[in-house]
DNA sequence: GTCTATATCATGATAGAC
DNA sequence: GTCTATCATGATATAGAC
């Protein structure tokens, strides 16, 4: 598999999943996407049926591709805190923002029941995964069992999002490490002084 | 002032926020405007040199009005914490969205210097305000004196843009409330056991 | 399957009448 | 100042050749 040159079909879905990520769906055009996949405008109705079906396609496929690099980010080794903060730090392009969240501002996506659910799953599975990894931390004694792990999961996740917005509105990718840091620090007053 | 009718320029101004908010700069077309603002093309062309001056002075507007509500927000009377509640629980039309984070992902936006000087000096003094009000609640000894108050105030802003973001994939105000409960709950961590 | 017309409509801006 | 043509261009989809 390997190696191998991307089919026709291939080139559509990752051309339109750039630049849905760089300009949105109301902002990417289908003589823009053909342009970058180097394909002629009949194979594209030949494997879609037009713009909003290939865009499902792609966005399908990021949201599924976001959710993998989620679970190696936070089933690293180490403890949950290690776990939460390497998932927050991990590596990233912040100024290109994230390709689900700023899916959902769009709204023509907004607007469409299908296209919303892979964005929402994908959240919904984040915000889970996190809370997963929350409640270990407690019931190992890492962090204090106060520590209300629903809601400050989704916080996390809603400090990575913001984090993004921050970072372009400063065209300064630091503005989203000051975020995530911010939101350590806090969550590092919930770890135990001494484990037992 | 005020019942005055608007005059034509004032209407092109706010059917242009109105639209942006709703359909950022790429999916808003000048005859949409024109139309919501009950105004023939000439006018506008009178007034501004085009879409993306009209689009300038518009952004330039919501910059002030936000920053006027955020100062109204946190100047209430309180403890430094309820200040900060109740600018992060202030009453939102939390499914369209913040006006100006959502500028920040629009591709021609994020191009324009000029269009993002607006956005950056908005969450800039966001963020300057919050530290500082965090600031004022630790040399009032209402948080311990370690609250790293600069990280904590972008964590802050951050929760809130990411807010909007999750309740948008969902389509359920809620899981913007979920993540700011998890940020003051996270915050709460941070204020003191007793006052001296 | 892939390509090149072609059709239709929207976009963003201009010109010129009133 | 405001209006109604008008224009060049691009967006989205279809048709039909190869």
């Amino acid at each position: 598999m390997y190696g191998m040159a991307m089919d026709t079909r291939e080139r559509l879905v990752e051309s339109t999943r750039a630049l849905l990520w760089e300009r949105g769906y109301v902002g990417t055009s289908p003589a823009a996407i053909l342009d970058r996949a180097q394909v002629g405008q009949g194979s594209m109705y030949h494997y879609f049926r037009g713009k909003s079906d290939l865009a499902q396609a792609a966005m399908e496929r990021t949201a599924d591709e976001m959710k993998r690099q989620i679970a190696a980010d936070m089933s690293a080794p180490g403890t949950a805190f290690e776990r939460i903060r390497s998932y927050l730090h991990r590596e990233r392009d912040v100024l290109k923002g994230c390709p689900i969240g700023r899916m959902t501002l769009d709204p023509e996506v907004y607007a469409s029941e299908p296209a919303c659910e892979p964005l929402d799953d994908t959240f919904q599975w984040l915000c889970e995964t996190l809370r997963g990894v929350l409640e270990e931390g407690k019931r190992d004694g890492e962090f204090v069992s106060s520590l209300p792990s629903a809601p400050v999961a989704t916080a996390l996740a809603a400090v990575v999002q913001g984090g993004y917005v921050l970072a372009r509105a400063a065209h300064d990718p630091a503005r989203f490490d000051e975020a995530v840091d911010g939101a350590l620090e806090l969550l590092a007053g919930f770890v135990r002084r001494s484990h037992d």
